[in-house]
DNA sequence: AAAACACTTACATAAATGCACATGTGTTAT
DNA sequence: ATAACACATGTGCATTTATGTAAGTGTTTT
């Protein structure tokens, strides 16, 4: 059935999960859960939970290294599943202009592509955005 | 804001409306109410109200021709929404092989294109299906 | 052993869904 | 005309589902 989808409309179906999404696609990149609540400013529970969910509904993939786990996106076989992803890609880059460059700000603390610092740290805090 | 792009994704998060939608999409036709109703087997309020839902969240337009409401697809213009509506479009056919043939003999109830008969009548009712 | 990352559970709040009934509007018959 | 009928929509209520906050559990690192 298309259960699986449905799941995939809903997971998409609300903001913080599509922002995240999106980055995902944009980014090309693996990031960790404590990477997502720098970048998004969700608390913990929240970017673990709607990370967890986009990857129940097949939309991502997760590994674990060590304490961190690392979520990117998942590879789509079927037509329509791919054609949803497009969907998301094609967004508007203004829509998001803020979270990208957070993002982006937030992979330059990685240490030889991996992630080094939990979230809220110094360090971060540091890296002031004008919002 | 993605507010509307959030509202069509809810709305197609459902599966009497991604029936509705897919089936908009594939006839190519506008149908009333009573006609989805008599296709889907949907109650008259969830007819009525999950194409008002699509409607409202510019998936579908409406017109009025007599006591009858034709709803039928909305045209896109911005790429994330052709890439939605495409993505439906993209779903195999087989996943509503039954609601696809039970529209078509519905439409074919039709006297100069113009729906003229209303839900579950006898026409309709002696159309036996076995599904 | 202690600290940190990710996940889960429990509870409170908000939102969606379905049903029954009532309303509004257009059509048809007398 | 006006009364009766039919299509579509709105409202109130009960049930279910989703979301947010806070606290606790498991696992890995140092």
């Amino acid at each position: 059935m298309n259960e699986a989808y449905i799941d995939a409309l809903k997971a998409l179906a609300e903001p913080h999960r599509l922002r995240l999404f999106w980055l995902l696609i944009h980014v090309d990149q693996c990031i960790t859960v404590a990477e997502a609540m720098d970048v998004t400013g969700d608390s913990q529970y929240n970017a673990s939970r709607n990370l967890k969910i986009l990857y129940k509904a097949n939309l991502l993939a997760q590994h674990k290294s060590g304490k961190w786990v690392y979520y990117t996106l998942a590879e789509q076989d079927l037509p329509h599943w791919k054609a949803l992803v497009e969907s998301v890609r094609s967004i508007a880059a203004e829509e998001f202009a803020d979270v990208a460059a957070r993002c982006k700000a937030r992979l330059a603390m990685r240490v030889d592509g991996e992630c080094v610092v939990g979230a809220n740290s110094d360090e971060w805090l540091q890296t002031k955005f004008e919002s």
